[in-house]
DNA sequence: TAAGCCCATGTTTTT
DNA sequence: CATGGGCTTA
């Protein structure tokens, strides 16, 4: 123990050894705040203060999570089975389990994922007789998770937020949480405010629970919010033993109903607490800090503080103005290939994005260069269609209430039960106020199907045999079991489309691979609706991901493509939100760019294809804010002032033509990159050497200036096209 | 009931 | 562009 603490510094240590009592850690990127919350847990631990049972960390993704078992164990050096560590929602639901009598659920609760809230809230919209167009089921989604976040059933719900929807929204939220109630399920947010009525509503729990929670802990602080504070502040009221951890210029799930009040009244809430500040920054170069500290430093809204680095200068960071998108993504790809060739590992670095939909034109070159990659967060494994079906089969046998999971898949393979029939069926789930598959039975018995009627009893026969197997057998074999006899397995095998329905029978391979690591049907449901991230951390591959779900990452090199305004500031958040949106905004760029340990490169294009058609950029504003001494450009010629040019009001807002050098017109390049050294043009069958391909000669030739492309047939590297202004060409 | 076709429409971030 | 919804037809 003595030599763990001895590699912190001052700061750390006082964190880590002021164990009783309130205590708020102000930990700056990179300052190490993961390694002062594990050591505190061991110290803790190590001391005898606690069981490893009784602490309860929460982290802010299970990623988090599990690093954090893993290093205190590795502190501790045993196993530490128990611990209560992970995410809000991953710990609520460990203690609705305890108690779902409380709570007024089922032991069997589903949890539903967004995809349900939507349908849910589209029937509910539709059946109500609301124009679905004026009032999208998706906002509808949204407006009830910000009501849970702020800790508001329908009737805490203000007054003024009540006129959505036509003034309708508080009666739909009722109507909601009522077919909520009546499929047994719970959605993200009642997780949490479920755990906190309960802790309200029972003060002989919750007092149990005070005493057991010696010790709290909660990373990211800066984004709780309303429901998340109040339950830290239940849980630690007693003794007061509560450590958080945060960083308010990291603060960027305000959309999520984060506050960051939450952190700035710390130590109003708990008076007397200890504030340790921990500046020094291990991670980034002065290059990379520099410039995150001076665009941070636009803010108002926050704490001034000093981050400092003992790691050097390091490389500039590098600002590639780049033509369109696919410019943009030839860039990357190369230069990821040229790092390869140079020693680093695809590991090391990662492409970090503001939306997701960016990666498409990334994935595109990276499958045709034969980059390794992976998408963190994107597309998600368990948001296959394959996959949700087959989950909804299980969610049915787990709990015949879950009429979400029963619509999902009544029809699935088709059976000829089809809308009609589904319309008997909530008919006569509605008369006798059950589920559909009480409905659905009801119906049949009384001979309200119609022509459905044998298919349903099929039904009802296929997903009893299954619930008899739940059981005598493992959650692996159930799948197996549910997909063979379903029909499932068959439908997929007898599609058309071969080459799609066999990746989809792998996919579902997988599921039944990873489900045998499960014990119960429960346990695996739950990492399913829980568990986000199932990286592969195994092989080697470059990680593309948004960059909120980058947070608490860090890589030795990172790309930061699409800095352009309105894409990254995005423009839909200053225009919702105006100045709050873009501090928001520059809090991101700030979590971004602190990712990075030493290369940083940053680029920005001047057309990107988006909506279906091209559409001018202009450099994000976010660039001039990063002082000139911490980068260098890189190739775009005369563009450099695009982005640089002293008072930075050459763009006069609304003004959409700003950059008439960006237009459509195909051929016109005004300030195309001039033809100089390596970028000169090179003759039909002229020899070239490619630092990469090696040698070639030119086959065809195609455009000009910073589009001109070239076809090389290289000797060994086969034909390839080229943009002459970027490809590093020299006359072999 | 199901499949196929056309049109409109909407485009952030996630446990 | 790419997805979803509404409509028509077999």
């Amino acid at each position: 123990m003595e030599n763990i603490l001895s590699s912190l510094n001052a700061p750390q240590i006082e964190a880590v050894e002021h164990t009783d009592g309130p205590l708020l850690v102000l930990a700056g990127a990179g300052t190490g705040k993961t390694k002062v919350l594990t050591t505190r847990i061991a110290h803790i631990l190590y001391q005898g203060l606690a069981q490893p049972n009784q602490v309860m960390a929460v982290t802010f993704t299970n990623k988090a999570a599990r690093e954090m078992v893993e290093r205190i164990q590795a502190l501790m050096g045993r196993p530490m089975p128990g611990m209560w560590l992970g995410t809000f929602h991953s710990l609520c639901v460990r203690i609705l389990r305890k108690h779902p009598e409380f709570a007024g659920l089922n032991r069997d609760f589903s949890i539903i994922d967004g995809d349900d809230q939507n349908r849910l809230c589209k029937q509910i919209l539709t059946e109500k007789g609301l124009d679905i167009k004026k009032w999208p089921a998706r906002q509808m989604v949204n407006t009830i998770s910000r009501f849970k976040d702020n800790a508001w059933y329908p009737s805490d719900v203000p007054e003024t937020e009540g006129r959505n929807f036509d003034g309708k929204i508080i009666y739909l939220y009722e109507e909601y949480q009522k077919r909520l109630g009546i499929n047994n399920a719970c959605d993200f947010g009642d997780l949490l405010l479920k755990v906190v009525k309960l802790f309200k509503e029972n003060a002989e729990l919750l007092g149990k629970y005070q005493n057991w929670f010696k010790y709290v802990l909660v990373d990211e602080y800066q984004d709780t919010n309303a429901v998340q504070y109040m339950l830290i502040r239940l849980l630690t009221m007693a003794h007061k033993n509560i450590c958080v951890v945060g960083d308010d210029d990291q603060s960027i799930y305000a959309w999520r109903g984060a506050q960051v009040g939450n952190i700035l009244r710390f130590e109003r809430d708990f008076p007397g607490c200890k504030v340790v500040k921990l500046e020094q920054n291990y991670r980034s170069t002065s290059n990379i800090l520099k410039a995150a500290s001076s665009l941070i430093a636009n803010n108002k809204e926050r704490h001034s503080k000093t981050l400092w680095s003992e790691q050097g200068e390091g490389a500039k960071i590098e600002v590639h103005p780049l033509w369109d998108g696919k410019e943009e993504a030839r860039m990357v790809a190369d230069r990821i290939e040229r790092e390869v060739g140079e020693g680093k590992t695809y590991h090391d670095m990662a492409v970090l994005l503001r939306t997701a939909a960016q990666t498409r034109s990334l994935e595109e070159m990276f499958v045709k260069m034969h980059i390794p990659y992976t998408i963190v967060g994107g597309l998600k494994f368990y948001d296959r269609k394959e996959i949700k079906d087959a989950i909804a089969y299980l969610r049915l046998v787990n709990s015949e209430k879950d009429g979400l999971a029963f619509e999902r898949i009544v029809n699935v393979p088709k059976r000829g039960i089809g809308e009609s029939a589904l319309d008997n069926i909530r008919t006569a789930a509605g008369t006798i106020g059950g589920s559909l598959m009480e409905g659905s039975r009801e119906a049949v018995r009384v001979g309200a199907a119609g022509r459905a009627a044998g298919k349903l009893k099929d039904f009802h026969q296929l997903i009893d045999y299954l619930r008899s197997k739940k059981d005598e057998t493992t959650p692996d074999r159930l799948m197996e079991l549910i997909l063979d006899q379903s029909g499932y397995h068959d439908m997929l095998r007898g599609d058309k489309n071969k080459e799609e329905a066999q990746g989809r029978l792998e996919n579902l391979k997988e599921l039944i691979r990873a489900m045998q690591e499960y014990e119960d049907v429960e346990a695996f449901l739950e990492h399913v609706s829980l568990v986000m991230d199932n990286e592969d951390l195994e092989t080697d591959m470059i990680r593309m991901t948004t960059v909120h779900a980058a947070k608490g990452l860090e890589f030795n090199m990172v790309f930061l493509p699409g800095f352009e305004e309105g894409l990254f500031p995005h423009q839909r958040s200053l225009n919702e939100e105006g100045e709050k949106g873009l501090e928001e905004e520059r809090r991101l760029a700030y979590v971004a760019i602190t990712r990075a340990k030493k290369e940083l490169v940053i680029s920005y294009a001047s057309s990107r294809f988006m909506y279906g058609h091209f559409e001018p950029a202009t450099a994000s504003r976010f660039l001039e804010e990063i002082p000139a001494s911490c980068t260098k450009q890189v190739g775009g010629g005369g563009r450099q002032n695009t982005w640089r040019a002293g008072s930075g009001s050459r763009y006069d807002q609304g003004d959409k033509y700003g950059t008439p050098l960006f237009g459509r017109e195909k051929d016109y390049v005004p300030n195309a990159k001039p033809m100089d050294k390596a970028g000169a043009s090179f003759a039909l069958g002229e020899r070239v050497f490619h630092q990469k391909f090696g040698y070639g000669r030119v086959k065809r030739q195609e455009g000009s200036g910073a589009t001109e492309k070239l076809t090389i047939a290289f000797e060994k590297a086969g034909e390839k096209k080229l943009l002459t202004a970027l490809a590093k060409l020299t006359k072999a």
